[in-house]
RNA sequence: CGCGGAGUGGAGCAGUUGGUAGCUCGUCGGGCUCAUAACCCGAAGGUCGUUGGUUCAAGUCCUUCCUCCGCAACCA
């Protein structure tokens, strides 16, 4: 079947997770899918070299770890532990967990930074005259407008903070071509346009490597004060691991880089696909070969998040159902390219439908054939018709159909291959009326090579399931008693041996009852979130530095009426308010829109301050600032009673 | 007019280079009894978002408009 792809290396990666908190099943879903593609190389027999890990520096988890007290290496060995046990629990076969906190990674990061600023792809610049403060952005002499900044129109200044900053643009051209000719490196393809004609062919800015604004970070060895930023040292861990090393990479490098498929998060596609290139390009290195920026995971319409309330662990939802059960969810309910729904709905049809009636019930009802009508033992296929010659082809059909679509990353077709062929099976038994034959003495032999035929495409399935599903393979097979379980085997239809014993028919899923999971999960819900009531307070926000009265008199609050509320066009987070201000009136502009509706607000007395310096957005002038509480993801206006006079004065 | 994607029976989706509209779940009816109230068969249900066009023929190509989504921008 696979002929030039024994002993071949493969690797493939994860994105590497960071480390600020427990991952959602969502961030979760990226490793079951990297594992289903890196079994099934390893099935054909490929070299396979799977990798995954943590990312775990960054000012961020600087933060969070002094919220919570302690070191940020205590902080990260914590995060990295939880989200090591998910990729277990999920029984993930990674080859290497890397941690961008390895002295082995931090070292040769080192020495990456160093060759390229040897080399001059990086070099130290500033942001002298160019940056402006409130857009956190710099630009270069002619992105100007007028002299100022371009995005706001205020006066742009010098900022004092140095940083090394990597040469995009020497490279662009190069990557241009590299992804234009290559149709296969950018999966799916809408992201290469995205990539392609947002940010490679309007121009790369060149990128900031290094700061020396936090200190939890990759020391630049040579320059006192700044840490690689994020860029170069997550990025390189798919070759610091394998060996990478300016100096003379060892035999494992050159075994398996390039990488053959990088699996990655839609939102960073622009990181693997344009800032990696350019830094192998820089380092003199082969690219990977494959990037695929699979979707979201979204819970019903909705993102996860914890202020939401809607967050589902991995780990909690293995010991609801069970670890394949997810990975089947998983695997078969995300699109190729549109983002996913989870619903506990979905979740329990799915599993009701196709693992419990059409693959449970069809391993269920064909072992307690065989047991009931041969005692358990196998029977040589002896009496063949047509019917059992379109079972056959089925199953071939499938071998090849799994192979095409693994290859396209269209894992849910994959699975969904599968699945047919056990409903194929399931046919097959109406077709061929077993319990009829078996009243009639004469039919037996008829009967043993219909349930022969049965035991071997079960087989099949058994074997094409187990990148997705490995414990229930292996449940499978022990229900056959057939130790055959090689990707070869599949090239003939046969090789369940006649003689042999079949095992006791037990059921592999028993069926869900939607009640009993729900009180499951509910109070499951309650358990959790009291532990994340500490989570979510050692999260918020620390008080900002202390101030005097006369920094605060500075501030004028007031009272102010809605009018009117409109969307500002082109714009989807921006909000247009007329205010009565008790004076002229004026008009806000609040970033609102994912918020609240429009007509929502109108008539509302709301705060706000009433000498900040005017600002256009999105072309309208916003005349100060509304007021609202934040709370993680959530949001809501202060408001204030009726009977508040328009233009009164906070004090 | 920033770039790109999508709008297909109740729901979720397939529909490569234009040639009778399919799949899964759900609903209804029937069959079967080996099996986990499971399995098999059949039926109902779609003017394939809208307008105009190309063609012998368009869900599939071009065009108008509408809606949704992703990326970018914006969040005083």
């Amino acid at each position: 079947m696979c002929k030039n792809c024994k002993g071949k290396p493969y690797y493939i990666t994860t994105a590497i997770a960071y480390t600020s908190r427990k991952p959602h099943i969502g961030n979760s879903y990226e490793i079951v899918l990297t594992d289903a593609i890196a079994r099934y190389k390893r099935m054909l027999g490929y070299d396979v070299f799977f990798q995954t890990g943590t990312d775990e520096h960054g000012q961020k988890i600087e933060m969070y770890a002094q919220a919570e007290g302690c070191t940020p290496k205590e902080y990260v060995d914590k995060v990295a532990g939880e989200i090591r046990d998910i990729c277990d629990v999920l029984n993930t076969s990674y080859d290497y967990f890397i941690r961008t906190t390895d002295e082995k990674h931090e070292r040769i990061v080192q020495k990456i930074f160093k060759k390229l600023y040897d080399q001059g792809d990086i070099y130290k610049g500033s942001y002298e005259g160019l940056y402006c403060t409130p857009c956190e952005s710099f630009w270069t002499e002619s992105q100007l407008k007028d002299g100022k900044c371009p995005d706001c129109g205020r006066e742009v200044k010098e900022a004092k903070e140095e940083a090394y900053f990597l040469k995009l643009s020497k490279y662009q051209k190069q990557l241009e071509e590299y992804i234009e000719s290559r149709p296969d490196f950018i999966y799916p393809e809408s992201r290469k346009k995205e990539m392609l004609n947002n940010f490679i062919k309007p121009g790369l800015q060149d990128l900031c490597v290094s700061r020396t604004s936090f200190k939890w970070g990759i020391p630049v060895d040579f320059d006192e004060g700044h840490v690689v930023y994020v860029w170069i040292d997550a990025l390189s861990n798919y070759i610091t691991s394998i060996g990478y090393d300016p100096d003379g990479s060892s035999e494992m490098y050159k075994k398996f880089w390039p990488a053959d498929a990088h699996i990655i998060g839609k939102d960073i596609v622009r990181f693997h696909t344009i800032y990696w290139p350019i830094m192998l390009m820089a380092l003199g290195e082969p690219l990977p070969k494959q990037v695929y920026g699979h979707p979201w995971l979204l819970f019903g319409e909705d993102k996860m998040s914890k202020s939401r309330g809607n967050v589902i662990y991995a780990d909690e939802l293995v010991k609801l159902i069970g670890v394949d059960a997810v990975r089947y969810y998983l695997l078969s309910e995300m699109p190729f390219a549109n983002d996913g729904s989870i619903t506990y709905e979905t979740i329990i049809e799915r599993f009701n439908s196709d693992l419990a009636n059409t693959l449970g019930n069809l391993v269920n009802r064909t072992i307690a054939m065989n047991n009931k009508y041969f005692g358990g033992v196998v029977q040589e296929p002896s009496v063949c018709e047509p019917v059992d010659e379109e079972l056959k082809q089925f199953c071939f059909d499938t071998v090849k159909k799994v192979d095409e679509c693994i290859n396209a990353f269209h894992i849910s077709d994959a699975v969904e291959a599968v699945i047919n062929l056990a409903k194929r099976c399931n046919k097959y038994i109406d077709e061929t009326t077993p319990w009829v034959l078996a009243k009639d003495e004469s039919k037996l032999p008829r009967l043993g090579t219909v349930l022969y035929n049965l035991l071997e495409a079960i087989r099949f399935v058994a074997v094409l399931i187990e990148p997705f599903m490995p414990d229930t393979s292996k449940a499978i097979f022990a229900q056959l008693n057939c130790e055959e379980n090689s990707y070869d085997s599949l090239n003939e239809f046969g090789a369940v041996k006649a003689g042999g014993k079949v095992g006791e028919a037990t059921p592999i899923f028993a069926r869900i009852d939607p009640d009993k999971l729900y009180a499951e999960i509910e109070e499951m819900q309650k358990a959790s979130a009291e532990a994340e009531k500490t989570i979510e307070e050692v999260a918020a926000e620390e008080i900002a530095p202390e101030i005097s009265i006369d920094d605060f008199a500075k501030v004028d609050i007031r009272v102010g009426e809605v009018k009117a509320c409109e969307k500002v066009k082109k714009s989807k987070k921006l909000l247009k308010f007329d205010i009565d201000d008790g004076m002229d009136g004026r008009t806000i502009v609040s970033g609102i829109a994912q918020y609240y509706k429009p007509e929502e607000l109108v008539g509302k007395k709301v705060l706000f301050v009433a000498n900040l310096k005017p600002v256009k957005l999105c072309g309208v002038e916003s005349q100060g600032m509304i007021l609202s509480a934040e709370h993680g993801s959530s949001l809501q206006v202060i408001t204030v009673d009726e009977n508040k006079i328009n233009g009164s004065k906070l004090c």
